[in-house]
DNA sequence: TGCGGTAGTGTTACTGTATAACAGATTATT
DNA sequence: AATAATCTGTTATACAGTAACACTACCGCA
């Protein structure tokens, strides 16, 4: 059974319905794409629907289970590659220590503050309750930049996470 | 066969000989782990021997693969429990973009200046040749608390992994 | 209009990374 | 000895990621 990649922006069959925060996102993911001279097709588009729709990191075979339903023949590297291409793109990230993608345009914003992919980013991860936030602070990536510099490095890319505890699990902690 | 976790700083059965300076690192180790209330057995310093050996990182089952030498019986949990045991107590670090495992205390040296274990630390890693650094910058962790702080975070770790090319390798690439 | 190139996906199989769960063994303590 | 705590052995499995090849759709073009 073939794919068909033809109604790239449109409608896959098996469409489900959005948030409307949603496809507000996957519009501007789309248009981005278009200027990139990229596309986002309907396999694509689904995957990354599935990451705009989490609240937190979710797994590549997360990611999977919840594309079967909508594509029961998919198999890992179906949704791999559809998350190569998104990392690509700067569509979304990957939080190394979970093994997890997220969003990068956050569903409703407006990403044009970056200017494009690949902005220097860190992320933040409650051990107590899981949440996890992308910050994207410059003193930290210029600290880091000059670090690197200092030995002899030119840094390319850095991977900033931080684990500790979020401001509600602190207080519920205290009470 | 049983394990006998008796003389914990001495002499397993299939030990090698070592150089001077892991020798000593263990030794180091030892005497830390002792502090510490907790058991450097046989086992562990074996593994812990295998990572202060080797200049570069080394992924679980390359340790692996180096154990079933001494210890033919050897299967992943054998060197997984160990490398937690090591992690636990600071003499090791994990790379994680690299799932692989490098020493903390560096061979030969007095660990004595961090004053224990979990110091803050960022990795720089080649992406041309693989050389892997471990530095100390407290710019960059001072950052890293100051950000997490703002987002209202209790930092406890940060894993900071900067990718890029190394002193050699940009010169290389210019002659 | 049929050819060939590119891009995307389907499919199978596999390698690599990590852990669960239970059994046996050792040591310290009672 | 009995007990608990800790460590290790052992088997099996879950999770993460990739290789390789087949097939389809689209595009440009002679």
């Amino acid at each position: 059974m073939a794919a068909g990649q033809g109604s790239a922006a449109g409608e896959a069959p098996g469409q489900r319905e959005l948030p409307a925060d949603v496809r507000h996102a996957l519009e501007a993911a789309d248009a981005r794409c278009t200027r990139a001279g990229a596309q986002l097709t309907a396999l694509r588009r689904q995957v990354l629907a599935l990451v705009l729709e989490s609240d937190q990191p979710l797994g590549a075979y997360a990611l999977l289970d919840k594309l079967k339903a909508q594509r029961p023949g998919a198999a890992p590297p179906t949704v791999y590659r559809a998350l190569d291409f998104l990392l690509e793109q700067g569509l979304i990230h990957k939080v190394e220590r979970l093994n997890a993608f997220v969003s990068c345009v956050e569903a409703g914003h407006d990403h044009a503050r970056h200017g494009g992919h690949h902005h220097p980013h860190q992320f933040l991860i409650c051990r107590d309750c899981g949440l996890t936030v992308e910050i994207s602070d410059h003193a930290v990536s210029d600290a880091v930049a000059e670090a690197a510099a200092k030995a002899g490095f030119t840094a390319v890319h850095a991977t900033v996470e931080i684990e500790g505890r979020c401001a509600g699990c602190t207080a519920a902690h205290q009470g």
